[in-house]
DNA sequence: AGCATAATTGAATGTTCATTCAATTATGCT
DNA sequence: AGCATAATTGAATGAACATTCAATTATGCT
Protein backbone atom coordinates (compact mmCIF):
# COMPACT_ATOMS: atom_id res chain seq x y z
CA UNK A 1 0.00 0.00 0.00
CA UNK A 2 2.62 2.67 0.76
CA UNK A 3 5.56 0.85 -0.25
CA UNK A 4 6.81 1.28 -3.49
CA UNK A 5 7.79 -1.45 -6.30
CA UNK A 6 8.04 -4.26 -4.71
CA UNK A 7 9.43 -7.74 -6.54
CA UNK A 8 8.21 -11.19 -5.48
CA UNK A 9 11.84 -11.63 -3.48
CA UNK A 10 11.14 -7.99 -2.07
CA UNK A 11 7.45 -9.15 -1.05
CA UNK A 12 8.93 -12.12 1.02
CA UNK A 13 11.75 -10.25 2.72
CA UNK A 14 8.90 -7.52 4.12
CA UNK A 15 7.22 -10.44 5.43
CA UNK A 16 9.92 -11.99 6.70
CA UNK A 17 10.31 -9.09 8.88
CA UNK A 18 7.51 -8.51 9.93
CA UNK A 19 7.44 -12.17 11.59
CA UNK A 20 10.98 -11.85 13.41
CA UNK A 21 10.18 -8.40 14.29
CA UNK A 22 6.62 -10.49 15.85
CA UNK A 23 9.07 -12.96 17.53
CA UNK A 24 11.02 -9.92 18.78
CA UNK A 25 8.08 -8.37 19.75
CA UNK A 26 7.22 -11.33 22.09
CA UNK A 27 10.22 -11.57 23.67
CA UNK A 28 11.16 -7.99 24.62
CA UNK A 29 8.77 -6.50 24.46
CA UNK A 30 7.83 -2.67 22.75
CA UNK A 31 10.66 -1.55 25.26
CA UNK A 32 13.32 -4.17 23.84
CA UNK A 33 12.06 -4.70 19.77
CA UNK A 34 14.33 -2.23 18.00
CA UNK A 35 15.35 -2.67 13.85
CA UNK A 36 19.10 -3.90 14.73
CA UNK A 37 17.84 -6.46 16.77
CA UNK A 38 15.67 -7.56 13.71
CA UNK A 39 18.51 -7.06 11.70
CA UNK A 40 21.11 -8.94 13.20
CA UNK A 41 18.82 -11.98 14.00
CA UNK A 42 18.43 -11.96 10.32
CA UNK A 43 21.47 -11.64 9.26
CA UNK A 44 21.58 -8.57 7.33
CA UNK A 45 22.37 -5.02 7.48
CA UNK A 46 20.36 -2.67 9.14
CA UNK A 47 19.34 -0.09 6.64
CA UNK A 48 17.66 -3.13 4.87
CA UNK A 49 15.11 -2.89 7.68
CA UNK A 50 14.71 0.71 6.75
CA UNK A 51 14.44 0.07 2.83
CA UNK A 52 11.26 -2.05 3.64
CA UNK A 53 9.75 0.21 6.70
CA UNK A 54 10.98 3.83 6.30
CA UNK A 55 10.36 3.97 10.27
CA UNK A 56 10.12 2.07 13.16
CA UNK A 57 6.26 3.16 13.69
CA UNK A 58 5.77 2.15 10.08
CA UNK A 59 7.07 -1.01 11.00
CA UNK A 60 4.99 -1.71 14.35
CA UNK A 61 1.66 -0.52 11.92
CA UNK A 62 2.07 -2.86 9.68
CA UNK A 63 2.55 -5.50 11.85
CA UNK A 64 -0.40 -4.64 14.09
CA UNK A 65 -2.71 -4.92 10.34
CA UNK A 66 -1.11 -8.59 9.77
CA UNK A 67 -2.23 -9.93 12.74
CA UNK A 68 -5.12 -8.49 12.84
CA UNK A 69 -5.59 -9.77 9.45
CA UNK A 70 -4.89 -13.34 11.03
CA UNK A 71 -7.71 -12.94 12.89
CA UNK A 72 -10.41 -12.41 10.66
CA UNK A 73 -9.01 -14.64 7.91
CA UNK A 74 -9.85 -17.56 10.16
CA UNK A 75 -12.92 -16.28 11.70
CA UNK A 76 -14.66 -15.37 8.52
CA UNK A 77 -14.14 -18.25 6.46
CA UNK A 78 -14.81 -20.39 9.34
CA UNK A 79 -18.80 -19.93 9.53
CA UNK A 80 -19.05 -19.63 5.50
CA UNK A 81 -19.72 -23.24 5.29
CA UNK A 82 -22.26 -23.86 7.94
CA UNK A 83 -26.24 -22.95 6.32
CA UNK A 84 -27.68 -22.85 9.58
CA UNK A 85 -27.44 -19.87 11.30
CA UNK A 86 -27.84 -21.64 15.07
CA UNK A 87 -24.93 -23.73 14.23
CA UNK A 88 -23.14 -20.93 12.80
CA UNK A 89 -23.41 -19.32 15.78
CA UNK A 90 -22.05 -21.85 17.81
CA UNK A 91 -18.97 -22.40 15.53
CA UNK A 92 -18.68 -18.42 15.97
CA UNK A 93 -18.34 -18.95 19.79
CA UNK A 94 -16.90 -21.93 20.20
CA UNK A 95 -13.84 -20.50 17.93
CA UNK A 96 -13.53 -17.55 19.48
CA UNK A 97 -14.10 -18.88 22.88
CA UNK A 98 -12.07 -22.36 22.08
CA UNK A 99 -8.68 -23.40 22.52
CA UNK A 100 -7.25 -22.64 18.66
CA UNK A 101 -8.44 -18.73 19.27
CA UNK A 102 -5.50 -18.11 21.75
CA UNK A 103 -2.70 -19.31 19.65
CA UNK A 104 -3.62 -17.62 16.75
CA UNK A 105 -1.24 -14.59 17.65
CA UNK A 106 1.44 -14.23 20.78
CA UNK A 107 -0.98 -12.87 23.25
CA UNK A 108 2.37 -10.49 24.54
CA UNK A 109 2.49 -8.89 20.52
CA UNK A 110 -0.92 -8.82 20.50
CA UNK A 111 -1.55 -6.49 24.33
CA UNK A 112 1.69 -4.88 22.98
CA UNK A 113 -0.08 -3.65 20.15
CA UNK A 114 -3.33 -2.96 21.84
CA UNK A 115 -1.27 -0.93 24.56
CA UNK A 116 0.27 1.28 21.83
CA UNK A 117 -3.08 1.88 19.80
CA UNK A 118 -3.35 4.67 23.29
CA UNK A 119 -0.64 6.30 21.87
CA UNK A 120 -0.29 5.92 17.76
CA UNK A 121 -3.91 6.73 15.89
CA UNK A 122 -3.47 4.78 12.96
CA UNK A 123 -2.98 1.67 15.49
CA UNK A 124 -5.97 2.45 17.16
CA UNK A 125 -8.15 2.68 14.49
CA UNK A 126 -6.91 -0.74 12.86
CA UNK A 127 -8.58 -2.01 16.12
CA UNK A 128 -11.41 -0.30 16.06
CA UNK A 129 -12.14 -0.83 12.45
CA UNK A 130 -11.51 -4.95 13.43
CA UNK A 131 -13.85 -4.56 16.01
CA UNK A 132 -16.51 -3.03 14.14
CA UNK A 133 -16.11 -5.42 11.32
CA UNK A 134 -16.25 -8.47 13.99
CA UNK A 135 -19.60 -6.85 15.30
CA UNK A 136 -21.25 -6.48 12.65
CA UNK A 137 -20.88 -10.26 11.45
CA UNK A 138 -22.04 -11.22 15.23
CA UNK A 139 -24.79 -8.96 15.08
CA UNK A 140 -25.94 -10.37 11.80
CA UNK A 141 -25.46 -13.83 13.00
CA UNK A 142 -27.62 -13.19 15.90
CA UNK A 143 -30.12 -11.33 13.93
CA UNK A 144 -30.44 -13.92 11.60
CA UNK A 145 -31.49 -16.52 14.81
CA UNK A 146 -33.81 -13.84 15.46
CA UNK A 147 -35.39 -13.79 12.13
CA UNK A 148 -35.92 -17.93 11.84
CA UNK A 149 -36.62 -19.06 15.34
CA UNK A 150 -37.15 -16.08 17.59
CA UNK A 151 -35.27 -17.55 19.74
CA UNK A 152 -33.42 -14.76 19.95
CA UNK A 153 -35.02 -11.19 21.14
CA UNK A 154 -33.34 -7.95 22.58
CA UNK A 155 -31.10 -5.81 20.45
CA UNK A 156 -28.17 -7.98 18.56
CA UNK A 157 -25.89 -4.87 18.52
CA UNK A 158 -26.14 -5.44 22.23
CA UNK A 159 -25.80 -9.03 22.00
CA UNK A 160 -22.98 -8.80 20.06
CA UNK A 161 -21.21 -6.35 22.47
CA UNK A 162 -21.53 -8.94 24.75
CA UNK A 163 -20.22 -11.60 22.96
CA UNK A 164 -16.84 -9.61 22.00
CA UNK A 165 -16.88 -8.34 25.60
CA UNK A 166 -17.18 -11.72 26.75
CA UNK A 167 -14.06 -12.87 24.68
CA UNK A 168 -11.81 -10.38 25.16
CA UNK A 169 -12.32 -10.62 29.23
CA UNK A 170 -11.40 -14.06 28.85
CA UNK A 171 -8.67 -13.66 25.95
CA UNK A 172 -7.08 -10.94 29.34
CA UNK A 173 -8.37 -13.05 32.23
CA UNK A 174 -6.13 -15.60 30.32
CA UNK A 175 -3.26 -13.94 30.90
CA UNK A 176 -3.47 -13.76 34.63
CA UNK A 177 -5.24 -16.93 35.09
CA UNK A 178 -3.57 -19.36 32.82
CA UNK A 179 -1.85 -22.51 34.75
CA UNK A 180 -4.49 -22.43 37.16
CA UNK A 181 -6.43 -25.01 37.66
CA UNK A 182 -10.06 -23.28 38.14
CA UNK A 183 -9.60 -21.27 34.97
CA UNK A 184 -10.14 -24.34 32.98
CA UNK A 185 -13.73 -25.60 34.29
CA UNK A 186 -14.15 -21.17 34.33
CA UNK A 187 -13.37 -21.88 30.50
CA UNK A 188 -16.15 -24.95 29.54
CA UNK A 189 -18.74 -22.88 31.83
CA UNK A 190 -17.70 -19.70 29.78
CA UNK A 191 -18.25 -21.69 26.63
CA UNK A 192 -21.83 -23.12 27.74
CA UNK A 193 -22.88 -19.73 29.77
CA UNK A 194 -22.37 -17.72 26.58
CA UNK A 195 -24.63 -20.20 24.65
CA UNK A 196 -27.20 -20.54 26.60
CA UNK A 197 -27.19 -16.55 26.88
CA UNK A 198 -27.84 -16.34 23.10
CA UNK A 199 -30.49 -19.21 23.14
CA UNK A 200 -28.92 -21.89 21.36
CA UNK A 201 -27.16 -23.56 24.16
CA UNK A 202 -30.08 -26.67 23.94
CA UNK A 203 -31.01 -28.00 27.22
CA UNK A 204 -28.64 -26.71 29.86
CA UNK A 205 -28.91 -24.80 32.80
CA UNK A 206 -26.98 -21.91 33.52
CA UNK A 207 -24.80 -21.30 37.04
CA UNK A 208 -22.87 -24.13 37.39
CA UNK A 209 -20.08 -25.61 35.95
CA UNK A 210 -20.29 -28.78 33.78
CA UNK A 211 -17.88 -30.37 35.80
CA UNK A 212 -20.10 -29.99 38.84
CA UNK A 213 -23.01 -31.19 37.51
CA UNK A 214 -24.26 -33.78 38.77
CA UNK A 215 -27.83 -36.04 38.19
CA UNK A 216 -30.10 -33.06 38.36
CA UNK A 217 -33.19 -31.97 37.71
CA UNK A 218 -34.19 -30.08 35.05
CA UNK A 219 -37.36 -28.07 35.56
CA UNK A 220 -39.46 -28.74 32.63
CA UNK A 221 -40.93 -25.64 31.47
CA UNK A 222 -38.33 -22.97 30.80
CA UNK A 223 -34.83 -24.26 31.99
CA UNK A 224 -32.75 -22.31 30.38
CA UNK A 225 -33.19 -19.16 31.83
CA UNK A 226 -31.81 -16.76 28.88
CA UNK A 227 -32.17 -13.52 27.58
CA UNK A 228 -33.03 -14.65 24.32
CA UNK A 229 -35.86 -16.77 25.25
CA UNK A 230 -38.78 -14.58 26.88
CA UNK A 231 -41.94 -12.93 25.31
CA UNK A 232 -41.97 -9.63 23.90
CA UNK A 233 -40.78 -9.99 20.49
CA UNK A 234 -40.47 -6.31 19.01
CA UNK A 235 -38.61 -7.48 16.35
CA UNK A 236 -35.84 -5.32 17.15
CA UNK A 237 -34.29 -4.44 13.51
CA UNK A 238 -31.02 -6.19 12.62
CA UNK A 239 -27.83 -4.86 11.49
CA UNK A 240 -27.18 -5.08 7.98
CA UNK A 241 -28.84 -1.75 6.66
CA UNK A 242 -25.38 -0.31 5.44
CA UNK A 243 -22.66 1.05 7.84
CA UNK A 244 -24.06 2.38 10.67
CA UNK A 245 -20.90 2.30 12.63
CA UNK A 246 -18.48 4.07 10.40
CA UNK B 1 10.01 -3.52 51.18
CA UNK B 2 13.09 -3.58 48.99
CA UNK B 3 14.28 0.23 49.78
CA UNK B 4 17.19 1.00 52.04
CA UNK B 5 16.45 3.71 54.97
CA UNK B 6 14.15 5.92 54.23
CA UNK B 7 13.08 9.52 55.51
CA UNK B 8 9.71 10.99 55.01
CA UNK B 9 11.37 13.33 52.26
CA UNK B 10 12.94 10.55 50.61
CA UNK B 11 9.73 8.51 50.89
CA UNK B 12 7.60 11.67 49.32
CA UNK B 13 10.33 11.39 46.88
CA UNK B 14 10.02 7.75 45.83
CA UNK B 15 5.92 8.49 45.52
CA UNK B 16 7.16 11.74 43.32
CA UNK B 17 9.16 9.28 41.15
CA UNK B 18 6.29 6.52 40.62
CA UNK B 19 3.81 9.38 40.04
CA UNK B 20 6.18 11.02 37.45
CA UNK B 21 6.73 7.64 35.44
CA UNK B 22 3.01 7.17 35.64
CA UNK B 23 3.08 10.07 33.38
CA UNK B 24 5.44 9.38 31.51
CA UNK B 25 4.66 5.76 30.76
CA UNK B 26 0.98 7.12 30.10
CA UNK B 27 2.55 9.71 27.26
CA UNK B 28 5.33 7.63 26.02
CA UNK B 29 4.74 4.08 26.45
CA UNK B 30 7.00 1.27 27.70
CA UNK B 31 9.38 1.93 24.86
CA UNK B 32 9.34 5.95 25.56
CA UNK B 33 9.54 6.02 29.08
CA UNK B 34 13.02 6.22 30.85
CA UNK B 35 14.50 6.90 33.46
CA UNK B 36 16.52 9.82 32.23
CA UNK B 37 12.94 11.39 31.09
CA UNK B 38 11.50 10.85 34.65
CA UNK B 39 14.77 12.95 35.84
CA UNK B 40 14.87 16.21 33.66
CA UNK B 41 10.90 16.45 34.03
CA UNK B 42 11.47 16.30 37.60
CA UNK B 43 14.72 18.95 37.04
CA UNK B 44 17.02 16.33 39.06
CA UNK B 45 19.87 14.03 38.25
CA UNK B 46 19.09 11.06 36.46
CA UNK B 47 21.36 9.68 39.15
CA UNK B 48 18.67 10.36 42.10
CA UNK B 49 16.23 8.32 40.16
CA UNK B 50 18.96 5.13 40.56
CA UNK B 51 18.98 6.30 44.25
CA UNK B 52 15.63 5.36 45.07
CA UNK B 53 15.42 2.71 41.98
CA UNK B 54 18.45 0.81 41.43
CA UNK B 55 17.32 -0.36 38.07
CA UNK B 56 14.44 0.65 35.42
CA UNK B 57 12.80 -3.33 36.11
CA UNK B 58 12.63 -2.45 40.30
CA UNK B 59 10.90 0.98 39.01
CA UNK B 60 8.04 -0.25 36.76
CA UNK B 61 7.77 -3.55 39.26
CA UNK B 62 6.73 -0.69 42.09
CA UNK B 63 4.55 1.13 39.50
CA UNK B 64 2.66 -1.86 39.18
CA UNK B 65 2.12 -2.55 42.55
CA UNK B 66 1.33 0.88 43.50
CA UNK B 67 -1.57 1.21 40.62
CA UNK B 68 -3.06 -1.88 41.41
CA UNK B 69 -2.98 -0.90 45.06
CA UNK B 70 -5.52 2.02 43.69
CA UNK B 71 -7.68 -0.69 42.58
CA UNK B 72 -7.98 -2.28 45.57
CA UNK B 73 -7.75 0.92 47.98
CA UNK B 74 -11.00 1.81 46.14
CA UNK B 75 -12.94 -1.43 45.90
CA UNK B 76 -12.44 -2.62 49.44
CA UNK B 77 -13.83 0.15 51.74
CA UNK B 78 -16.52 0.60 49.55
CA UNK B 79 -17.99 -2.56 50.25
CA UNK B 80 -18.11 -1.86 54.01
CA UNK B 81 -20.49 0.15 55.25
CA UNK B 82 -23.38 -2.27 53.26
CA UNK B 83 -25.03 -4.58 55.40
CA UNK B 84 -27.16 -5.91 52.96
CA UNK B 85 -25.50 -9.10 50.53
CA UNK B 86 -27.77 -7.83 47.67
CA UNK B 87 -27.05 -3.99 47.85
CA UNK B 88 -23.36 -4.99 48.73
CA UNK B 89 -22.83 -6.96 45.47
CA UNK B 90 -25.01 -4.40 43.41
CA UNK B 91 -22.47 -1.66 44.75
CA UNK B 92 -19.27 -4.21 43.92
CA UNK B 93 -20.81 -3.90 40.09
CA UNK B 94 -21.95 -0.62 39.97
CA UNK B 95 -18.55 0.65 40.89
CA UNK B 96 -16.44 -2.07 38.42
CA UNK B 97 -18.57 -1.23 35.89
CA UNK B 98 -18.95 2.15 36.32
CA UNK B 99 -17.62 5.41 35.18
CA UNK B 100 -15.10 5.74 37.94
CA UNK B 101 -13.53 2.84 37.74
CA UNK B 102 -11.58 3.48 34.33
CA UNK B 103 -10.78 6.86 35.82
CA UNK B 104 -8.46 5.35 38.82
CA UNK B 105 -5.60 4.38 36.34
CA UNK B 106 -5.01 5.58 33.02
CA UNK B 107 -6.00 2.86 30.77
CA UNK B 108 -2.72 3.29 28.64
CA UNK B 109 -0.02 3.03 31.86
CA UNK B 110 -2.46 -0.11 32.99
CA UNK B 111 -2.09 -2.22 29.77
CA UNK B 112 1.12 -1.42 29.35
CA UNK B 113 2.01 -3.06 32.62
CA UNK B 114 -0.21 -5.85 31.91
CA UNK B 115 1.33 -6.68 28.53
CA UNK B 116 4.99 -6.14 30.80
CA UNK B 117 3.62 -8.92 32.70
CA UNK B 118 4.00 -11.81 30.09
CA UNK B 119 7.63 -11.27 30.52
CA UNK B 120 8.15 -9.82 33.97
CA UNK B 121 7.46 -12.58 35.97
CA UNK B 122 7.07 -10.57 39.45
CA UNK B 123 4.60 -7.89 37.58
CA UNK B 124 2.49 -11.18 36.47
CA UNK B 125 2.62 -12.32 40.06
CA UNK B 126 1.56 -8.88 41.36
CA UNK B 127 -1.33 -9.12 39.03
CA UNK B 128 -2.38 -12.71 39.47
CA UNK B 129 -2.29 -11.79 42.85
CA UNK B 130 -4.57 -8.99 43.04
CA UNK B 131 -7.32 -10.36 40.87
CA UNK B 132 -7.29 -13.91 43.12
CA UNK B 133 -8.04 -11.48 45.93
CA UNK B 134 -10.88 -9.90 43.84
CA UNK B 135 -11.72 -13.21 42.55
CA UNK B 136 -12.29 -14.08 46.45
CA UNK B 137 -14.06 -11.29 47.50
CA UNK B 138 -16.55 -11.85 44.68
CA UNK B 139 -17.27 -15.51 45.32
CA UNK B 140 -17.99 -14.57 48.87
CA UNK B 141 -20.26 -11.85 48.56
CA UNK B 142 -21.94 -14.26 45.65
CA UNK B 143 -21.61 -16.82 48.62
CA UNK B 144 -23.41 -14.30 51.13
CA UNK B 145 -26.59 -13.91 48.64
CA UNK B 146 -26.86 -17.70 47.76
CA UNK B 147 -26.55 -18.25 52.01
CA UNK B 148 -29.26 -16.35 52.23
CA UNK B 149 -31.90 -14.94 49.78
CA UNK B 150 -31.39 -18.47 48.05
CA UNK B 151 -31.48 -16.22 44.61
CA UNK B 152 -28.15 -17.00 43.54
CA UNK B 153 -27.39 -20.75 42.47
CA UNK B 154 -24.36 -22.42 40.85
CA UNK B 155 -20.95 -22.37 41.28
CA UNK B 156 -19.87 -18.86 43.22
CA UNK B 157 -16.26 -19.12 41.59
CA UNK B 158 -17.37 -19.41 37.97
CA UNK B 159 -19.45 -16.13 38.86
CA UNK B 160 -16.80 -14.47 39.98
CA UNK B 161 -15.10 -15.77 37.18
CA UNK B 162 -17.62 -14.15 35.21
CA UNK B 163 -18.02 -10.94 36.53
CA UNK B 164 -14.32 -10.33 36.62
CA UNK B 165 -14.61 -11.81 32.86
CA UNK B 166 -17.04 -9.06 32.21
CA UNK B 167 -15.34 -6.47 33.96
CA UNK B 168 -12.07 -6.39 32.10
CA UNK B 169 -13.86 -7.12 29.08
CA UNK B 170 -15.53 -4.04 28.98
CA UNK B 171 -12.74 -1.73 29.74
CA UNK B 172 -10.66 -3.04 27.72
CA UNK B 173 -13.26 -2.59 24.92
CA UNK B 174 -13.85 0.91 26.24
CA UNK B 175 -10.26 1.07 24.64
CA UNK B 176 -11.42 0.36 21.34
CA UNK B 177 -15.26 1.76 20.96
CA UNK B 178 -14.89 4.93 23.70
CA UNK B 179 -16.44 7.71 22.11
CA UNK B 180 -18.92 5.44 19.58
CA UNK B 181 -22.60 5.96 20.64
CA UNK B 182 -23.34 2.84 20.44
CA UNK B 183 -20.65 2.00 23.34
CA UNK B 184 -22.38 4.32 26.14
CA UNK B 185 -25.63 2.28 25.26
CA UNK B 186 -23.86 -0.99 25.93
CA UNK B 187 -22.63 0.00 29.19
CA UNK B 188 -25.88 0.96 30.27
CA UNK B 189 -26.91 -2.70 28.98
CA UNK B 190 -23.85 -4.80 30.52
CA UNK B 191 -24.52 -3.18 33.96
CA UNK B 192 -28.52 -3.91 34.07
CA UNK B 193 -27.44 -7.65 32.44
CA UNK B 194 -24.40 -8.40 34.94
CA UNK B 195 -27.16 -7.74 37.68
CA UNK B 196 -29.70 -9.80 36.25
CA UNK B 197 -27.59 -12.79 35.83
CA UNK B 198 -26.73 -12.46 39.38
CA UNK B 199 -30.26 -12.12 40.80
CA UNK B 200 -30.17 -8.95 41.93
CA UNK B 201 -31.26 -7.08 38.96
CA UNK B 202 -34.98 -6.29 40.25
CA UNK B 203 -37.70 -6.84 37.71
CA UNK B 204 -35.88 -5.93 34.41
CA UNK B 205 -35.67 -7.91 31.41
CA UNK B 206 -32.61 -9.03 29.85
CA UNK B 207 -31.38 -8.49 26.04
CA UNK B 208 -32.59 -5.20 25.88
CA UNK B 209 -31.31 -2.18 26.57
CA UNK B 210 -32.65 0.34 28.61
CA UNK B 211 -32.95 3.54 26.38
CA UNK B 212 -34.82 1.00 24.07
CA UNK B 213 -37.38 0.23 26.31
CA UNK B 214 -40.71 1.51 25.44
CA UNK B 215 -43.55 0.73 27.30
CA UNK B 216 -43.53 -3.37 26.99
CA UNK B 217 -45.60 -5.95 28.74
CA UNK B 218 -43.98 -7.62 31.20
CA UNK B 219 -44.57 -11.43 31.08
CA UNK B 220 -45.49 -12.40 34.95
CA UNK B 221 -43.81 -15.21 36.11
CA UNK B 222 -40.13 -15.77 35.71
CA UNK B 223 -39.72 -12.11 33.70
CA UNK B 224 -36.29 -11.51 34.40
CA UNK B 225 -34.43 -14.83 32.31
CA UNK B 226 -31.38 -14.96 34.81
CA UNK B 227 -28.91 -18.49 35.85
CA UNK B 228 -29.81 -17.31 39.62
CA UNK B 229 -33.35 -17.82 39.80
CA UNK B 230 -34.40 -21.08 38.89
CA UNK B 231 -35.11 -24.68 40.71
CA UNK B 232 -32.48 -26.89 41.76
CA UNK B 233 -30.73 -25.65 44.62
CA UNK B 234 -27.81 -27.71 45.50
CA UNK B 235 -26.09 -25.37 48.02
CA UNK B 236 -22.71 -25.41 46.26
CA UNK B 237 -20.38 -24.47 48.97
CA UNK B 238 -19.37 -21.06 49.23
CA UNK B 239 -16.03 -19.47 49.40
CA UNK B 240 -14.20 -18.88 52.39
CA UNK B 241 -13.27 -22.17 53.42
CA UNK B 242 -9.42 -21.50 52.99
CA UNK B 243 -7.45 -20.91 50.17
CA UNK B 244 -8.64 -22.93 47.28
CA UNK B 245 -6.84 -20.60 45.14
CA UNK B 246 -3.14 -20.82 45.70
C1' DA C 1 26.17 21.78 68.28
C1' DG C 2 27.80 18.05 65.98
C1' DC C 3 27.83 13.71 63.79
C1' DA C 4 25.90 9.98 61.14
C1' DT C 5 23.31 9.23 57.45
C1' DA C 6 20.22 10.33 53.71
C1' DA C 7 19.41 13.27 49.65
C1' DT C 8 21.29 15.12 45.77
C1' DT C 9 24.54 16.57 42.37
C1' DG C 10 27.50 16.36 38.19
C1' DA C 11 30.28 14.33 35.27
C1' DA C 12 31.66 10.26 32.86
C1' DT C 13 31.10 5.52 30.63
C1' DG C 14 29.99 2.43 27.13
C1' DT C 15 26.00 0.62 24.66
C1' DT C 16 22.32 0.58 21.67
C1' DC C 17 19.46 2.90 18.94
C1' DA C 18 17.12 4.97 14.46
C1' DT C 19 18.45 6.98 10.69
C1' DT C 20 21.67 8.62 6.54
C1' DC C 21 24.19 7.87 2.54
C1' DA C 22 26.84 6.33 -1.20
C1' DA C 23 28.33 2.24 -3.21
C1' DT C 24 27.61 -2.53 -4.80
C1' DT C 25 25.22 -6.62 -6.23
C1' DA C 26 21.25 -9.14 -7.89
C1' DT C 27 17.05 -9.36 -10.73
C1' DG C 28 13.71 -8.87 -14.29
C1' DC C 29 12.33 -6.97 -18.57
C1' DT C 30 12.77 -6.35 -23.71
C1' DA D 1 22.74 -9.01 -23.86
C1' DG D 2 22.03 -4.98 -21.67
C1' DC D 3 19.74 -1.61 -19.02
C1' DA D 4 16.70 0.06 -15.48
C1' DT D 5 15.50 -0.80 -11.14
C1' DA D 6 15.25 -3.30 -6.85
C1' DA D 7 17.87 -5.55 -3.12
C1' DT D 8 21.54 -5.23 -0.20
C1' DT D 9 25.74 -3.76 1.94
C1' DG D 10 28.82 -1.21 5.10
C1' DA D 11 30.21 2.45 7.35
C1' DA D 12 29.17 6.54 9.79
C1' DT D 13 26.45 9.92 12.76
C1' DG D 14 24.48 11.81 16.69
C1' DA D 15 21.12 11.19 20.24
C1' DA D 16 19.35 8.90 24.14
C1' DC D 17 19.93 5.45 27.12
C1' DA D 18 20.95 2.86 31.92
C1' DT D 19 24.23 2.75 34.94
C1' DT D 20 28.71 4.15 37.79
C1' DC D 21 31.11 6.86 40.96
C1' DA D 22 32.93 10.27 43.93
C1' DA D 23 31.80 14.53 45.85
C1' DT D 24 28.57 17.76 48.03
C1' DT D 25 24.61 19.34 50.52
C1' DA D 26 20.68 18.77 53.55
C1' DT D 27 18.45 16.49 57.47
C1' DG D 28 17.47 14.37 61.76
C1' DC D 29 18.96 12.62 66.05
C1' DT D 30 21.16 13.09 70.75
Amino acid sequence: MSTGKLTRKGEARRKEILEVFHDVLSCEGLEGASMSKVASRMGVAPSLIMHYFPSKEEMVVALVDHILARYEETFLPRLRGIGDPEERLRAATDLLLGPEWPGLVDEAVFYACYSLGFRDRRVRESFRRMYARLREVLAEEIAALMDEGAVVRGDPWNAADLVITLLEGYDFYRGVMEGEKHFEDFGRFLRETVLTLLGTGGEKELGVSPSQVQARQVPSGEAAASYTRAASAEKARGPGGGARTR
